[in-house]
DNA sequence: AATAAAAATAATAATGAGTATTATTTTTAT
DNA sequence: ATAAAAATAATACTCATTATTATTTTTATT
């Protein structure tokens, strides 16, 4: 991977926000620094840097992709009124999993996506 | 809700299919017995019922949903190369992780998509 | 430093999933 | 039989993302 102006801007931007943003999100931050940055640009780089293991992309619903700095082994709270995402540090045993489902499957596991929804704290109040 | 025969015809589709299908898959599938129905029509009542309880609306990937007519807990495993996806029948104990979770963020727990990623069998073999 | 190939960019067209709109038809209660 | 409510077909539209292409930047090599 070459060196580019631009995907340093938006690595650095990306690994500062534990929001789970958007390509559109990335881009409009930057777009106040850099007014001549293409939105492809900001999509393009954002895949390449997941692709490359320095970030990961997750899909929440099905229409927008959201990127995350976090590598580390976490999980994700949704909250289904407002959107908001929230990081969950629960400790699960899936080791054993992978084990169970490899052998029921016969396949390779690779990933985990555990998504948890419902609704936040602020959410609940106002629901009342 | 009304009584419509494309509506009986979309659910007796859906609920004959384990396989997590599109709208697009069940559309195509419908047309070849009623050449007049509308995809827009496939969509609007595939998320009526999903909404109803009566399906599940699924996501994956972040460009196509899918659903499913399996209500009873159970998660996904998707294979990233041939895009497959399989009901896994693990049983897991979300019930104490949903009290942890609500008293750790203080809001209410109602769903959990657990969807495990890799290769399956058949890609496996391919791969070597 | 000059240069040329490879990669990246900006701008924008294209794609594709899903939703909104609207005139018409079907259902259902009266 | 009739009229209101809901559903449909057809299609226009929106929106996220990707593809295309001419131009610019990077980087390795003279």
């Amino acid at each position: 991977m070459k060196y580019s102006k631009q995907r340093n801007l938006i690595r650095e931007k990306i690994m500062n926000r534990h929001d789970h943003p958007t390509a559109q999100t990335i881009y409009d931050e930057i777009k106040t620094e850099d007014n001549s940055i293409s939105l492809a640009t900001v999509y393009r780089n954002l895949n390449q840097l997941a692709e490359n293991g320095e970030i990961r992309r997750v899909t929440f619903s099905g229409n927008t992709e959201h990127y995350d700095p976090i590598l580390d082994e976490h999980f994700h709270f949704v909250c289904e009124r407002c959107g908001e995402i929230k990081d969950l540090s629960i400790k699960t045993q899936f080791g054993k999993m992978d084990e169970v489902i490899a052998d029921e499957t016969g396949g390779i596991i690779k990933t985990h996506d555990l998504i948890v929804r419902g609704l936040c704290k602020k959410c609940k109040k106002e629901g009342m």
